[in-house]
DNA sequence: TTTACTTTCAAACAAGTGTTTGATATGTTG
DNA sequence: CAACATATCAAACACTTGTTTGAAAGTAAA
């Protein structure tokens, strides 16, 4: 029917609605989102979202996408080098991922929002993306502090990690003000990672050799 | 006029009003609380928020109250302590007033809630809330670590402990998902405090050392 | 009690929300 | 071309939001 090389105008709308979402969710949350004015950024009508997706719900399901997180992952898990280093490299990119603007990962910003306020879509999000980062996460730190901590422990430690992390996007507003000359450019941003990571790094040494 | 020593019942529908906005802004955020809830739960009038605070703004202008915060640092100040120990302590005072339930300071959990999504009223709490618990933790710290450190690197390691604790409190619905069997009662949260400060601890202290 | 002021209340208001509708255009197929 | 399913659109719908209104109830002083 529509299974042609070229692309039907129908799937251009689609997918201007879908990149749109993106962008609106992330920036104002999915409650803060409206539809209309991710129509209006897609260049399309209101109705257009429930014709095409159902509802504000199904197009959140829709635009979530968790690819980068992923392949984020399996890139570190075939880096080959020592679980500190492949620590430290993660922290970096999740960095990146989270703050770096030019990056371009608005799905995982969504995703990010979503922690502190539940919508529809939260099960999905903590299924297919928060539980495979953790358990990714628990591995990666079970390597390096050994098999003497306990599991409990170890999951602490990397809620400590996540912590670090999520703060400096979640709190953003609130920094900006701390700290008006903030400015979440690539070398900041590099320099933060750097200082979660030795600041975990230490922490997790400690324990490993305590 | 009303410098009496009974109390108006006008004086009782606003401290009603007050501790019901308390309780649903902490619990719904400022954007997802509704007047209509907060009167429902204050056994007052839809008009009565206007009426007596002039808008939903005025209201948590009013509901917004740092004291049992700021008690938390003088304590602590005042504590006779090594630096280290007194660190534990504020963790430990933190995450107590974040997570439990009973102990009744929604007005800091609307605070922390703010954090994330910024409202008419998140200056205010930068001012007068979360600047002075940075310096705060920032002189602590400062204590701990020495000379040697920079101040970028002693504002990093506060923020590195903060993010920490106001994780557990921001991610909780999805911790729950993750962790159906997590319950934040009070030797939970002792525990996790415990383990914050382990944690921050250790790196501090090679911090030092480094 | 009468007077003036304060407080409460049900109802309505104005603006914004997601969603639905029915007509109109668009494209595909016989 | 004609017939049909698909896609778009302006408009309206049903609902919720914070806020306002004007009358009723309550309160305190003269």
């Amino acid at each position: 029917m529509m299974t042609e090389a070229h692309v039907t105008a129908s799937e251009q709308t689609r997918a201007r609605l879908v990149e749109a979402a993106r962008e609106v969710f992330s920036e104002c949350g999915f409650q803060g989102a409206t539809v209309r004015e991710i129509c209006r950024r897609a260049d399309a009508n209101v109705a257009a979202v429930n014709y095409h997706f159902g509802s504000k719900d199904g197009l959140l399901a829709e635009a979530l996408n968790f690819n980068q997180l992923k392949a984020l992952q399996t890139a570190n898990l075939t880096a080959d080098a020592r679980p500190e280093i492949r620590l430290r490299l993660f922290i970096r990119d999740f960095m990146l991922m989270l703050l770096d603007e030019k990056s371009a990962s608005r799905q995982c910003r969504m995703m990010a929002r979503e922690l502190a306020d539940p919508t529809p879509a939260l099960d999905k999000i903590v299924i297919e993306a928060i539980a495979p980062l953790h358990e990714f996460l628990d591995r990666l730190v079970r390597e390096i502090v050994g098999d003497k901590v306990g599991e409990t422990e170890c999951q602490r430690c990397v809620l400590s990690i996540l912590g670090q992390c999520s703060f400096y996007y979640h709190s953003e507003p609130v920094l900006q003000r701390l700290m008006p000359e903030l400015r979440y450019d690539r070398d900041e941003i590099e320099a933060i990672a750097q200082h979660i990571a030795d600041f975990s790094l230490a922490a997790l040494l400690v324990k490993r050799n305590g």
